[in-house]
RNA sequence: GCCGGUGUGGCGAAAUGGCAGACGCACAGGACUUAAAAUCCUGGGACCAUAAAAAGUCGUGUGGGUUCAAGUCCCACCACCGGCACCA
């Protein structure tokens, strides 16, 4: 190992412990009283106080992404959100906000479970370990989170809340008329719920979360049911296990009732472009009609969903899907064996067997015909499992001439192709085109457009009640219960078949304690097993699922507001002050303090992008309508971070052997220069591969830095003595022998120094305000080089430097801070809270500037003129030039091309 | 297949349409040192040329275009990364 470039060992937890015990991050609520020493009161004129509202500076409400904690610790991909996140926090606070910058643990999870099956021992007990190494770990790094705010979703006076809000939207139903969710007591019923009986079995129909029968995706080798976003190509996303498709009885959350309303608010929010787009096709909203076809020779009709109505007398056949209702009845006596076969079939093909297979087409004909409402030709009705069961009616008309799918179909089974759309261009062929084009062979729409005669032919088939206007979402009701024992229990029981909530009274409902955790053997959720738990006095029985680990994640952001609160998810005022817009009016003396409603920066990963945050919108939109959030969206701005490979290039992974422990790092170079790298790296949102020789250049800045201000001679001494030094608290006193250098002047700068301190500050803010952390460390590095040269060093300007690093590498920039501080008589402030530096463009202005002269476009010399020569003196500076003159010897100038402070272009020929 | 993103030195990267490569890494030479480490100084896109230089030519994935001027704007294409994928 090299020779340390500064003590950053005894430093950074000295800073460390001194932030924690003085709570210099602590953020303070509306009705909270700051105390007298708190250098955020002394900043605000409120120490001592109890601000209301009002009298608080802005919020800046800056989260992260909590992390779940598992065994394996810290990697260095966390750290980077997290250390962007805290720069801009330690930013926010100097620049004048009350900042919440808070952390906790999204901590149920399935590895904790796993272990608990192995070895009995509690989810519990692991868990709590897990968070003690990742608190100690994120402590290292000296970020600055308000820690009395931490939350656990696996704490029972956090999961109380979570089982709250779930009886918030059991208890409620979507009104379509005000398109809201509204208390399930506003419900009507129709005139023929004229039991008791009757009227429950309605009211259960129309509740946000519901209990449905239908076919889920069951992975016997995590004993669960998953969602579909947990499903990736057949496969479990956690494990990679394969997942079927099983009946069960299961707990749903309406969450396509706000599809239109998730689809359309994200045009409301700062989102990059790609994550919006990854929700919208996610949603999938498509438009188009739903027409009745008659089955011929019966009463029954088939519905199908197409976003082609145009190409309706294209239709030369039908398919439904292989779980289709109408199946058993329309099916013909000649075909029923060979329909049953091929539902068998399709039944028992898993996801993944689906999805493989999807390149040969199969099916089998019904036996049954159709009629074709605009032209009452007679086609036959197929099924196949192209055809989702779940998607739009379950049914399609099909179109070979123009759908891909049907083409491939009407192929295999030597189907007629009949062309009802031409293409524009009359080079393109017809067969298979899907794009728009010119109605043809379409009787009273020939010759429209498509878009007109989508119009027409749908308002046509509505005249004659055969059809109307649809529109259709691939999101599916979001599968909200899992067989699991490390979850939240649900507040609910079952008596007679009927289920019944909880009452807020009998919150939480905690998990019963086991000896065995996993699923009993006749297949029932590990909870099954606690009988004593299960089974109440008066006969019910408990809801022995679980939910899922998403539902803790849904309101983290909302019960950091307020964590300590007993006897609400969050206070009203708090919720107020920290997710409302309002600016407050005692910033005025701070133009540039704006604050935006909701969460104002959100920083994590991408994997999340329609989980986690699609999940988190649903139930942050439930509670908007019933009252509980004043904003119809939880996250304002939103950041994801690029992921960290490894040395080689390649994803970090255990078995690759390239993962980098942040702990290893922050023995050698100290933490400071750890997020210092990972700022530095490059765009926070790119993918960028880890390099520890880069930690190195920034460790040797941070080096830098610390000999820009101490005297060389007092730091060879404190080394000295610091070997020799029995433990880490005498080497810490020895900390006093480095003395600051004594180049280090109470005196004015000259003006050459205030240009580039001024420089410094306008890039270091700039890129701040813009998230572009690793210009701005190149800017604080160029300040330094120069520094380094000054033979005085002024005391203010340098102070000033330090206020631009603090946000950076804090503790170095606090312990160079304190040490001004103790050399020099002057008053003594904190530097978290010192209000952020301005920059004086008047100091930034240049008598005389370089000016690049191209001749045809290519460089020939550069020239100095006067900062605000106008186009004249500069065309003649250009022109005078001897480099110049020769390029332009024997040419004719033909134009000149003069941009003030610029640069000049001359054409010549 | 569809959607989104990214392509710049040996490497990480920087550049409101206006001097491409700031800053850093690695590298080379020098200073300090008995020596090394650390530190400090100097150099550096490629090509051509030269004793050394100057000058010159080329250069931001590829091919076109707009412009006095293009890494940046437009069109077509290629490669890689991420997401979705029988969604009618």
């Amino acid at each position: 190992m090299s020779r340390r470039q500064y003590p950053f060992h005894l430093i950074e937890p000295k800073w460390q412990q001194a932030w924690d015990e003085q709570q210099t991050f602590r953020a303070f609520n509306p009705g909270d009283s700051v105390p007298g020493h708190h250098p955020f009161g002394q900043r605000h004129q409120l120490a001592g106080k109890t601000p209301t509202a009002a009298e608080l500076p802005a919020k800046y409400y800056i989260l992260d992404m909590f992390p779940y904690p598992s065994g394996a610790g810290l990697h260095v991909g966390h750290p980077e959100g997290y250390t962007a996140t805290d720069i801009l926090a330690r930013y926010r606070r100097a620049a004048g906000y009350n900042v919440l910058h808070p952390m906790g643990w999204d901590s149920f999870g399935l590895p904790a479970e796993q272990y608990a099956v192995k070895t009995g021992q509690h989810p519990r007990i692991t868990t709590e370990q897990n968070i003690a190494n990742f608190t100690r770990q994120i402590k290292s790094l000296g970020f600055s989170y308000d820690w009395s705010r931490e939350v656990a979703t696996t704490d029972p006076d956090y999961f109380r809340w979570t089982q709250w809000i779930f009886l918030q939207i059991y208890n409620a139903w979507f009104n379509p008329e005000t398109s809201k969710a509204e208390s399930i007591n506003t419900l009507q019923y129709p005139a023929d719920c004229d039991t008791e009986e009757k009227k429950r079995a309605y009211r259960d129909s129309k509740r946000l979360a519901y209990v449905s029968e239908a076919p889920v995706n069951w992975c016997p080798e995590l004993g669960t049911v998953l969602a579909n976003e947990e499903v990736i190509d057949g496969k479990s996303e956690v494990g990679g296990f394969p997942v079927l498709r099983k009946p069960m009885r299961q707990w749903m959350l309406r969450i396509t009732s706000y599809a239109e309303k998730l689809l359309a608010d994200l045009d409301t929010i700062d989102w990059s472009d790609s994550l919006k787009e990854m929700q919208r096709n996610w949603i999938g909203r498509s438009e188009g009609a739903e027409v009745d076809f008659q089955v011929a020779g019966s009463s029954e009709k088939i519905r199908v969903f197409t976003t082609r109505p145009d190409t309706l007398f294209g239709a030369t056949y039908m398919v439904l899907s292989p779980e289709h209702k109408l199946l058993k009845v329309i099916t013909t006596e000649e075909q029923r064996e060979a329909v049953g076969d091929y539902q068998a079939f399709a039944a028992t093909k898993s996801d993944l067997e689906r999805t493989e297979l999807a390149k040969e087409k199969t099916g089998v004909w019904t036996g049954a015909y159709a009629i074709n409402p605009v032209n009452g030709e007679k086609i036959p009705i197929w099924i196949a499992d192209y055809v989702l069961a779940s998607y739009g009616t379950g049914a399609i008309m099909a179109v070979p001439a123009h759908d891909t799918r049907d083409f491939e179909f009407a192929q295999k089974f030597n189907l007629p192709v009949v062309q009802v759309v031409q293409p524009n261009d009359p080079k393109t062929g017809w067969q298979g085109f899907t794009d728009d084009g010119v109605s043809v062979n379409s009787g009273f729409i020939n010759g429209l457009p498509t878009p007109e005669a989508k119009r027409k032919i749908t308002a046509w088939l509505e005249e004659r009640g055969v059809g109307k206007k649809t529109i259709n979402y691939k999101l599916r009701d979001w599968l909200f219960s899992r067989q699991r024992y490390w979850g939240e229990p649900f507040p609910i029981v079952w008596k007679n078949g009927q289920h019944a909530a909880l009452p807020e009274s009998a919150l939480p409902v905690l998990p019963p304690t086991l000896e065995d955790y996993k699923p009993t053997p006749d297949g029932q959720p590990p909870l099954a097993r606690a009988t004593d738990w299960v089974n109440l006095p008066d006969g019910s029985k408990r809801e022995t699922n679980t939910m899922p680990q998403w539902a803790g994640s849904c309101w983290y952001y909302l019960r950091y507001l307020d964590a300590k609160n007993g006897s609400g998810f969050v206070g009203s005022e708090a919720e107020s002050y920290w997710m409302g817009s309002s600016s407050s009016s005692t910033i005025t003396s701070q133009p540039t303090t704006k604050s935006t409603p909701g969460v104002d920066l959100y920083v994590g990963g991408t994997e999340h992008a329609v989980l986690h945050l699609l999940y988190a919108r649903f139930w942050h939109k439930v509670l908007f309508d019933l009252g509980h959030v004043s904003t119809p969206e939880p996250f304002f701005k939103l950041v994801n971070q690029g992921l960290i490979l490894g040395e080689d290039g390649q994803k970090m992974s255990k078995s690759r052997g390239n993962v980098v422990n942040p702990d290893d790092v922050l023995k050698e170079f100290g933490a400071d220069a750890f997020r210092l790298y990972e700022m530095f790296m490059g765009p926070l949102q790119d993918t960028k591969p880890w390099n520890t020789r880069g930690v190195e250049g920034v460790y040797r800045f941070l080096g830098r830095v610390w000999r820009l201000f101490v005297d060389e001679k007092s730091e060879t001494e404190f080394e000295q003595a610091e070997t020799v030094a029995a433990d880490a608290q005498s080497q810490r006193e020895l900390l006093d022998l480095i003395k600051v250098d004594a180049r280090i002047q109470h005196s004015a700068a000259t003006p050459a120094q205030l240009k580039t301190l001024h420089t410094c500050i306008k890039k270091v803010t700039e890129d701040l305000e813009a998230m572009r952390f690793n210009t701005a460390i190149s800017a604080m590095m160029v300040f330094v080089n120069e520094a380094m040269t000054w033979e005085a060093k002024p005391l203010a300007a340098l102070k000033t430097f330090l206020q631009l690093l603090a946000p950076f590498a804090p503790h170095v920039a606090e312990e160079l801070w304190d040490r001004l501080h103790s050399a020099f008589p002057i008053p003594r402030a904190a530097l978290v809270y010192a209000p952020w530096p301005k920059f004086d463009p008047a100091l930034l202005v240049e008598s005389e500037i370089e000016i690049p002269v191209q001749v045809n476009g290519k460089l020939r010399d550069v020239i100095k003129v006067a900062a605000d020569a106008d186009t004249a003196a500069i065309e003649a500076a250009a022109k005078a030039s001897e480099k110049v003159k020769a390029f332009l010897d024997g040419k004719a100038i033909k134009k000149v091309v003069v941009v003030p402070r610029k640069m000049v272009n001359i054409v010549a020929g």
